[in-house]
DNA sequence: ACCTATTTATAACT
DNA sequence: TAGTTATAAATAGGT
């Protein structure tokens, strides 16, 4: 085909095969198409140089994801379906799950139980006593950390009353020069009454958010 | 390129479009074979006819597999890895439902609570007590059920008591002739006392396995 | 499936 | 890399 026949095997020449390369290339693309259009059929054609540069023909109104999608289910051939399978399964697994515990879930509160015999609604009563429980000692517990923070809040504040009382006397004395010395002494009077140094800080930093 | 030009477009002729199909088919893949051969180059062609059938070619010493994965990494395009993102991002978005539900079904159980605000213990609280009101609902529902059928079966009883009694009287009577019509009128002195007609099957068919 | 007139593709050359 | 052309190859229509 050509001036003169050639035998189908690698072309050595390194420029004659690129030319030949490319010219076929052309050709192999033309004749994908027509065949496409002439004979309704579809076509998915993938061409790699040896340089690695890369052709690709399609089928118009399809891609070629589709056509080898059915070239797959055609041929019995798996290409991406083996790790398809392993995905599709752990979703089958995940759905699963997913669906027992939206029951439960349902179940425990209170719904879709129509259906349900004594014994399982025995064991939700107890699931849901428990919960109950739980939550209630968890609630009694922040119940508690707020009352003792109170009374932490109580007791600075009686300290602070006491030194705001002892300023205003000094001031009245006008003898501001020995304020501070006093105050102290005070202080250190005041001690047995005061088991801890007052902070303003909370004791409990996060307590603030959890009310 | 033959016996008369022919126009790229849809052969209408049935026949004519299969015999067309199969001759270019066989030169799509006889000229694929040649580049591979003449050119070093791999492809990887995949026909696909309206009928259905299909015919793949893939350059030797690969298989279709590397060309397109070869495809893939070249031309960046995703074949079958646009199709796994798709079901990772299902995965990814099923397993955070499952995470959360999880964590909404411990919460109920009363589990990890530990560092909820008081504000949502509050809600669980309400969400346990809402549930368990409804399943002591459904078992009182199921109670009354199992007491309304104990006295249908009393009642039952009750009547068959009275008939073994009377066959008793009747059979030490030796009087046996008038058995079967004095019972009937027995019966009907009886009436007033049964609502309605004893039968052995229960009047809830299904409430055996409630139980 | 085969035949063959004719079209088409392309090898060698520019 | 692109254009030309002689020739090989493909194939349309017929059998």
């Amino acid at each position: 085909m050509g001036r003169g026949k050639i035998e189908i095997k690698r072309i050595e020449n390194t420029s004659n095969r690129q030319v030949t390369y490319s010219k076929r290339r052309n050709g192999l693309m033309k004749k994908a198409k027509e065949i496409t259009v002439l004979c309704d059929a579809h076509v998915s054609l993938v061409i790699l140089a040896s340089s690695g540069k890369m052709h690709e023909y399609c089928s118009p109104s399809t891609n070629l994801i589709d056509v080898l999608d059915r070239y797959q289910k055609q041929s019995g051939k798996k290409l991406w379906d083996a790790k398809h399978e392993n995905l599709s399964n752990e979703i089958d697994r995940i759905k699963k799950e997913n669906d027992s515990m939206q029951i439960e879930l349902r179940h425990l509160k209170g719904e879709d139980i129509t259906s349900l015999h004594h014994k399982d609604l025995m064991a939700i009563e107890e699931a849901l006593e428990n919960g109950l429980a739980s939550v209630r000692d968890k609630q009694l517990e922040i119940y508690k950390m707020i009352k003792k923070h109170d009374k932490m809040l109580e007791e600075e504040n009686k300290h602070l009353n006491y030194k705001l009382r002892w300023q205003q006397e000094m001031a009245m004395d006008g003898n501001l020069r020995d304020l501070e010395n006093g105050y102290l002494q005070k202080v250190r009077d005041f001690q047995p009454q005061m088991p801890f140094a007052f902070r303003v800080q909370p004791i409990q930093p996060n307590l603030q958010e959890r009310i």
